[in-house]
Formats: C-alpha cells, sequence, structure tokens
DNA sequence: GAGTGGATACTCGGATAGGATCTGTCCGAGTGTCACCGG
DNA sequence: CCGGTGACACTCGGACAGATCCTATCCGAGTATCCACTC
C-alpha cells in the first residue's frame, strides 16, 4: 500500500505548469526537479493520456494544463498516474469454502468490502477538494517572495 | 496503490475468530477460507507480531484474538499487514535543481505533502472507525439464519 | 526583397531491460497430548 | 489403580523460490523552425 513515486513528481510539474505561459519540455522540468528526465517523460505521458496536459511537439513544444488549474484536483492527478483502480478488491472469498454462502445470497458486497470501500471513498474525496490551483496558492504564502514568478521566470531563460 | 490481498484474508479470519472458543489452526481457517494455507500461515503470523492475535502452539493450538473484538479496529488489522508505513512519502524534491529552496526554509512540509498527508489521515480515520466486532454485527445482520454460530460450530466439529 | 522548398534540430510516444516488492512454498523448532510402563 | 516417562503428532515461526509490478532507459515518429535558393 504505497503510492508511486511519480505521482510526486506529476504533482509539482501541475504546480510549476502553472506558472508557465508557454509549452514546457520535459527536460527541462526535470532538470528543475532534479530527477530522471526519461523517467519522468513517463508520467508526464501518463498525464498526457488522462488528458489533464496537452502536448505540443516541435521544436518549441513541450506540455500545457489543458485546464485551468482551478479545474483540476489533486485526485485527477493521482488517479492519472495511478490508475483509476480502487485500493481495495473484493476476491469474495465469502462464496468458497464449505461454509461458502450461495452466490444468490451476494447481492451487496460484504461488511469486510463496505468498510474497505468507504475509507477509499473517504481517501478520494480529501483528495479530491483541493486542486492544482489551491497548490499553487499554498506554495505562494507558504514562502517569502514571488516563488512562482521566479519560476516563470527560469523557466523561459534558455540556457 | 494497491492493497496487498492478504489484508481481506486477514480481516475474515478476525471476524472468524471472533465466533470460536478455543485455539483454531491456521490449516483450519485457510479451508473454511478456501484458500492457500502456507500463504494465510504468513498473513498470520504479521498479525501475531502485532499482538492482535495469540498464538498457542501443541497439539490442540492456533490462533486467539488477544483482547476483545470492539477494541481492535480494522486500521489495526490492515496496519499489522501491510505495515504502519504511510501510503506517501515526500523526497523533498523542491530542495533539489536548480530552484531548489533552502532547507532552512524547509521546516514544515511542502503543500503537496500536506494535502498526501491528509488524504491518509482520512483514509486511516475511517478504517479506525470500524471494529472488528462491528463487522461480525454487520455479518450477523446481512444474512438470514445464525451464521456466526455456524461458523463457530463447524469450527468445533473434526474433520 | 519575398516566397518556397528542404534539411535540421528538437519534441513526444511507445517498446524495451533491471530491480524491488508481493505472492506462494518449504522445512525446522517448540509444545501439548497420548500411550505405555512401573510402582 | 495411579503416577511418571517417553515418543509422537500437531502447531507455529522464519528462511527460501517465483511472479508481478514499479523504476529506469532507449530509440523511432512527428513537427515547427531555420536557412538557402529561386523568382
Amino acid at each position: 500500500m504505497k503510492l508511486s513515486g511519480g505521482v510526486e513528481w506529476a504533482l509539482h510539474c501541475c504546480v510549476v505548469l502553472t506558472a508557465a505561459t508557454e509549452p514546457v519540455p520535459a527536460a527541462r522540468l526535470a532538470e528543475l526537479h532534479g530527477v530522471s528526465a526519461t523517467y519522468l517523460a513517463k508520467q508526464l505521458q501518463s498525464l498526457s493520456r488522462a488528458g489533464l496536459v496537452h502536448s505540443v511537439q516541435g521544436k518549441a513544444g513541450g506540455y500545457v494544463l489543458t485546464r485551468a488549474a482551478d479545474d483540476i484536483t489533486v485526485l485527477d492527478v493521482v488517479e492519472a498516474v495511478e490508475g483509476p483502480q480502487p485500493t481495495f478488491v473484493c476476491t469474495e472469498i465469502r462464496q468458497r469454502g464449505p461454509m461458502a454462502t450461495p452466490a444468490s445470497a451476494c447481492t451487496a458486497p460484504c461488511a469486510i468490502a463496505r468498510t474497505m470501500y468507504a475509507a477509499d471513498r473517504a481517501w478520494r474525496a480529501a483528495l479530491r477538494e483541493v486542486s492544482v490551483a489551491d497548490l499553487s496558492r499554498m506554495v505562494g504564502t507558504d514562502y517569502e517572495g514571488d516563488v512562482l514568478g521566479q519560476l516563470g521566470q527560469w523557466l523561459r531563460t534558455v540556457d
């Protein structure tokens, strides 16, 4: 029950893209965060497949957020990278063994599955309440100085 | 982000142990649920290490709940099998790269980590609200007939 | 000087190895039970 | 008939392979840019 490490990278990238005014290449994002460029590219591909970011090819290409940062929740990013599958999968072991309950009596999930599903919903609800724009605002207030502004400026500088 | 399959087995075993009046061997629990006996034993060892169940060796040995089912939460079982590690680990990538924020400004977790930790807390809180006794009661009301009574009787029968 | 064509350099995308964790299995250590033997 | 002793059978516990998923990497497909050439 450990979240993939790529989730953290993807979230940071989304926040950074908030401060960008033009497409940002994956290599640039990797350099900024000091992580593997090729592996980060894989995460960004996941975001692209999920429709959270739009990729533009060519010389001045890169990634751009497809919609407003307020309309992208943290849950969207997590599900894009991690997959939409639930954290708990019930294998219906109550229908196995010598004391198996008949399938006709198994219309509703069992008590254990209900409990796990409820916890899963609570987790997702907490992630859905926060948007990428919220994260961006938090970053802005956490530190002194215009961090996001400096970030946008660094993205525009050529090396 | 997928929960280990052994969690489901462990939870079912805890509910079954509620209906038992004497130690139940791992092999018996495996037969009841129709799962691998050796692998289930591994999960029960985790429960034993966590102090949720007490193991008695010898001929009439097996596993017994150490405390009242009301005092064992679902979270206890999940953490026993899955480990107490949080679902999200922050690698502090904000301190890396050319725009790294100095370590002196990183006294509090970053916005992303805070959000993920909050979701983790919500998930754990939902699991903590339900006890094994609650599960047992739910199972009793879900189906017609005294399912737990039949279960206890089956456990006492020798094959 | 303006337009056009092509070469170029840069970007993303999917297919490809390596490592770690989860799943599943095995055999040895420990203990209560039972039968047997002696008093 | 009762107590002691020994062997036994049954249990758990940790050490050992196999499978699956995560991590990391590479090379090919596609496109906007730039430059040279022509009109």
